[in-house]
DNA sequence: TTGCTTGCAAATATTTTGCAATATC
DNA sequence: GATATTGCAAAATATTTGCAAGCAA
């Protein structure tokens, strides 16, 4: 995952100013292995920033997703953010339904698949979910929320 | 995917009450192939039902999802429904993201993936998008609306 | 007849936008 | 000092809920 250092220098380098709000932002998601919501992000920066409205803490992470030092996921309970993943090479993710905490897969099974007839795949996704090993110590794996899309099981 | 008679039993079936917002319902989702937003629902009932609320569509469409005859997937831009797949093997789905057909593939990755260590996998998703023959002929192509999720490649 | 469904109205929740004050570069 | 950023207010959108009337079983 990037650094506070590394998100901070590449919007510094894309012309945005640094903020102290953008500092703890960069912070806050260095420093977060599971996927935060935006009201998740207003109550943390709430804390800090007294006076604090939703708005800027949305067009915060809008900017920050459109620059690509965050990522967005859809749940079913809507969107949520993390610090895009610093490693370069093609992976996808493994979630814990109960911290959220990601871990790379380097397998990627599109090699595998037999693309059907005459479709251009353009993209792909390939997620799971599930429980890390801490959560199944405290027996947190009971009721997770769904991550979106049709539950394969 | 399912026929509108398999709809309207499965939710008779479980108690449901057979009006004609139902039934048109049933036909709808049985005969589009691609995904529908709340919104494109409503505006397809609404040349049948001129008094038709909203409220109503978000009723049925719940129902529908928790009854299981309909699907639903997050794009960024929203919740979309289908019908459920009549398949009963697992399988997975290649969309279009031009007219949201959706082509079923029964390779599944799981069984070729190293789970990380001790991490306790319940579900995962692996979808494909992508452009049909028809959609690649008629040049729509170019600007699908993406998919949720961090965009792969 | 019973009680699930619907439409209406309104409440909530979510996200976006305009604008003046402010802070960064 | 120029201009991007913020907070405030309000708008636009999306989704849910209570309730009385209507309709399916």
């Amino acid at each position: 995952m990037l650094t506070t250092e590394q998100i901070i220098e590449t919007m510094s380098g894309q012309g945005l100013r640094i903020t102290d709000q953008r500092k703890s932002l960069a912070q806050l998601f260095a420093e977060t292995e599971g996927y935060l919501s935006p009201k998740d992000v207003y109550e943390y920066m709430c804390k800090k920033y007294s006076g604090l409205s939703f708005d800027t803490v949305y067009r915060n992470l809008r900017v920050m997703h459109e620059l690509g030092v965050l990522e967005q996921i859809m749940f079913e309970d809507g969107a949520k953010f993390r610090a895009h993943c610093s490693e370069d090479h093609h992976h996808h993710h493994m979630i814990c339904l109960s911290c959220q905490k990601t871990v790379p897969v380097k397998f990627c099974p599109m090699a595998n698949t037999d693309v059907p007839d005459q479709f251009m795949v353009v993209q792909h996704k390939f997620e799971m979910f599930g429980y890390c090993k801490g959560c199944q110590e405290s027996g947190a794996a009971a009721q997770g929320a769904a991550p979106a899309g049709q539950g394969g099981r």
